[in-house]
RNA sequence: GGAGAGUUGGCCGAGUGGUCGAAGGCGCACGCCUGGAAAGUGUGUAUACGCCAAAAGCGUAUCGAGGGUUCGAAUCCCUCACUCUCCGCCA
């Protein structure tokens, strides 16, 4: 049954495989939209950008003239200015004096005018830079438009009928209530809503799904982490967390550090500043992290139990690649996001998200649905990535090719899987009249088969 | 939280106002030597931005980060971050 469904998704694969990567221009940085910016326009259209937002792009090209400008300038004059404190040394030496001390007061009057030089280009630069962090990630040609989740692609349904409902079929609360997993009344007295305490079996199963994603990742070849749950300005701005998702994050401002929306933000900041071998890529990292999750003026009926709660836990992988292979790797990525899913016996499907819905920071976005029978509702569990060079050109993470220029990498990231709501799936599904089951790869984590 | 010592290239480490993007060593790459290897030996070995159609080349910046003093700063002054040691507190 599992290769079998795997066998159907390879089918999937090599279309997506058939993607046409232009190789010559994969960084978004300014060089890329000034040669570009007929492409980066088009792109920002399928993200329903309109017309006032789109001046941003013409904008952005003359800040940039004005910098490279305000640089020249500055160079040449700084090239004059180091020109004549080597004359001044000269003139001491030689025991020239007076010519020196005539020499130092021309050259203390020009100081002002570099002054004055330098803080244009480092305006010009800074306004650049703030405009360049208002571009989102160039939208995959596969990406299809639309304006939100309703206009999302469906490529592909794990089974061809939804599980029906057993009689009397209780909603994950329900049962958690019923059978004592998990206590949100508790939560809210001690933290507030949106927080869970997990009890017993409840407890258990929860520690158990995250020891199997884990080992599965292991096993998949992914590197084991454990990083902070807390990161600096820095890194939120790498992984673009900041300045899109500013309000999604808990934010300690006594010491400006932000808890962590996914694991993805520290581990993927590993690589902040480095320049890697091309022979150590791929290179990949999972963690498992609680997320923090404001998720401030989402009210409404899909809040109800775990369906969307302010910490979750969630096991991530990361992978940084070669330009020319990410396309593939984000083939293999949802395949494996998809084994897993497969494994648990959960109904799923798979998404393609549309240009409403894709992320500020990712170039095209596979969404993994479970069918959560008593709600009779999908729930969203996982979310696989390629960013391509859009984050690596914030972490300013690299390698040397062949010729040993400098290029960026590609990054990559998916859930594998989202806790809460997995956990939701696993109870709703799994439910006889006498309990419910658990999953047979999870029995050997939990120690036990049932919760009664 | 208090006191002190640090932070230099891929790594180690010298450098307390000038010719220092930075000695020396290790590593790495290429060559010589060798039957082959090691040793030895020679050369090269940071990043970003800009000028140039591009390469070559050139310019500028970068010695933890940001400011300041100076004609000139790795070197002096200030602020911050991090590391180490001691004290305090603590799982």
């Amino acid at each position: 049954m599992v290769i079998n469904l795997v066998q159907k998704y390879a089918f999937f694969c090599i279309q997506s495989l058939s993607l046409n990567f232009n190789s010559k221009y994969f960084m978004l940085q300014i060089k890329y939209i000034e040669s570009n910016k007929e492409l980066v326009t088009q792109s920002l259209k399928k993200r329903n950008w309109g017309d006032t937002q789109l001046k941003i792009v013409q904008k952005l090209i003359e800040t940039n003239e004005q910098r490279k400008s305000a640089q020249l300038k500055m160079d040449q004059a700084l090239s004059e200015h180091k020109k004549k404190a080597e004359l001044i040394q000269g003139l001491y030496k030689s025991g020239e004096v007076t010519k020196a001390n005539e020499l130092r007061t021309e050259v203390q009057q020009a100081k002002e005018t570099i002054k004055a030089m330098e803080l244009d280009f480092k305006h010009r630069t800074q306004q650049l830079e703030e405009l360049l962090l208002q571009i989102p990630n160039i939208a995959h040609q596969d990406v299809p438009t639309g304006k939100s989740e309703e206009d999302n692609q469906i490529i592909k349904t794990g089974q061809d009928t939804l599980p029906s409902p057993i009689p009397g079929a209780k909603p994950h609360w329900e049962l958690a209530e019923a059978y004592q997993l998990f206590d949100l009344k508790t939560a809210a007295k001690i933290t507030g809503s949106g927080f869970v305490l997990f009890t017993g079996k409840g407890a258990k199963l929860q520690r158990a799904l995250i020891s199997f994603f884990l080992d599965e990742a292991s096993k998949a070849g992914y590197l084991e982490c454990m990083p902070p749950y807390m990161v600096n300005e820095q890194s939120a701005r790498a992984t673009g967390q900041l300045p899109d998702k500013e309000g999604q994050m808990y934010h300690i401002t006594e010491d400006n550090l932000f808890m962590i929306p996914t694991a993805e933000v520290p581990v993927t900041n590993i690589y902040r500043d480095l320049i890697v071998k091309a022979e150590d890529l791929p290179i990949k990292l999972t963690a498992h992290s609680p997320c923090f999750r404001r998720e401030a003026g989402s009210y409404g009926a899909d809040v109800k139990g775990l369906n969307r709660v302010h910490q979750f836990d969630k096991v991530e992988i990361v992978q940084i690649a070669l330009p020319e292979k990410s396309y593939e790797i984000l083939d293999k990525m949802v395949s494996y996001v998809e084994g897993l899913i497969i494994k648990l016996g959960l109904p799923y499907r798979i998404v393609r998200l549309c240009g409403g819905d894709l992320g500020f920071t990712a170039a095209l976005t596979y969404d993994f649905e479970v069918y959560s029978v008593a709600q009779k509702k999908w729930l969203e569990v996982s979310s696989v990535s390629n960013f391509e060079s859009y984050q690596s050109n914030r972490l300013k993470l690299r390698y040397k090719d062949e010729k040993g220029k400098n290029r960026l990498c590609h990054t990559l990231n998916g859930s594998a899987l989202a806790l809460a709501r997995i956990y939701a799936a696993i109870l709703e599904n799994y439910q006889t009249e006498s309990g419910i089951k658990i999953p047979e790869v999870l029995v050997p984590y939990c120690g036990f088969d049932r919760i009664t």
